[in-house]
DNA sequence: CGGCCGATCCACT
DNA sequence: GTGGATCGGCCGA
């Protein structure tokens, strides 16, 4: 499992480009559900205008994303849709990695079953909301320690298992949705997995 | 309070 | 390519 050092990093661009290759794993009601990481987005914080902490900030929602790299932070969108959020940097600093992309590997069984499919086909491994509907991931997950919840129900947690990602294998572009953020709009801030 | 709309997805055309 | 689903957060009054 991944441990603290490496979410208390300061560089959140850095730390989404690092998890591509990594495995997001959960265990909800008993079942381990996982998916290798194949797509990012970083949120730069305070000073971000695509950040829902832009500015600095707090409302009951984001008040997770202040606390301590390591954190989950997951938060309906559309009315419909869990987005999760792997919080940055240290305590107090609002920073936080969109996952966008997963290729299921451990639970495929338990994936299809969510999606009430009978086969898995590309459909699954991109767009924010699926990735959270894979693996079981809701609202009530916001808070989700990384580091220490491995064990328990509800658990949440990211192992390197030696995928290795080359930097030339890493495209980038700007981010999806985020129209609104003005001269921030543009910034390469998402990354994902791809050939050149 | 009221109203707008979002870090989306899917079914349809 | 378009629009409907569906609702909590947020802002302005």
């Amino acid at each position: 499992m991944i441990l603290r050092d490496f979410y208390l990093q300061t560089d959140v661009v850095s730390i989404a480009k690092q998890l591509l290759g990594k495995v997001l794993c959960t265990r909800m009601n008993g079942v381990l559900t996982s998916g290798m990481i194949t797509e990012t987005e970083a949120y730069a914080g305070i000073v971000d205008r695509a950040s829902h902490a832009y500015g600095g900030k707090r409302t009951s929602r984001t008040e997770v994303m202040y606390r301590q790299g390591g954190t989950a932070y997951v938060y309906l969108c559309y009315g419909m849709h869990s987005l999760f959020n792997v919080v940055t940097n240290v305590e107090g600093e609002p920073h936080a990695v969109l996952i966008r992309g997963i290729q299921p590997i451990e639970g495929v069984d338990e994936i299809m079953r969510r999606f009430q499919k009978t086969k898995l086909g590309v459909s699954v491994t991109n767009g924010p909301g699926k990735v959270a509907k894979a693996l079981g991931i809701h609202v009530i997950h916001t808070g989700t320690d990384l580091v220490t919840s491995s064990g328990n129900d509800g658990a949440i947690w990211i192992e390197e298992r030696g995928f290795t990602i080359n930097p030339s294998e890493i495209l980038a572009g700007p981010r999806i949705g985020v129209e609104y953020a003005k001269e921030d709009a543009h910034l390469p801030y998402r990354f994902l997995i791809g050939w050149k």
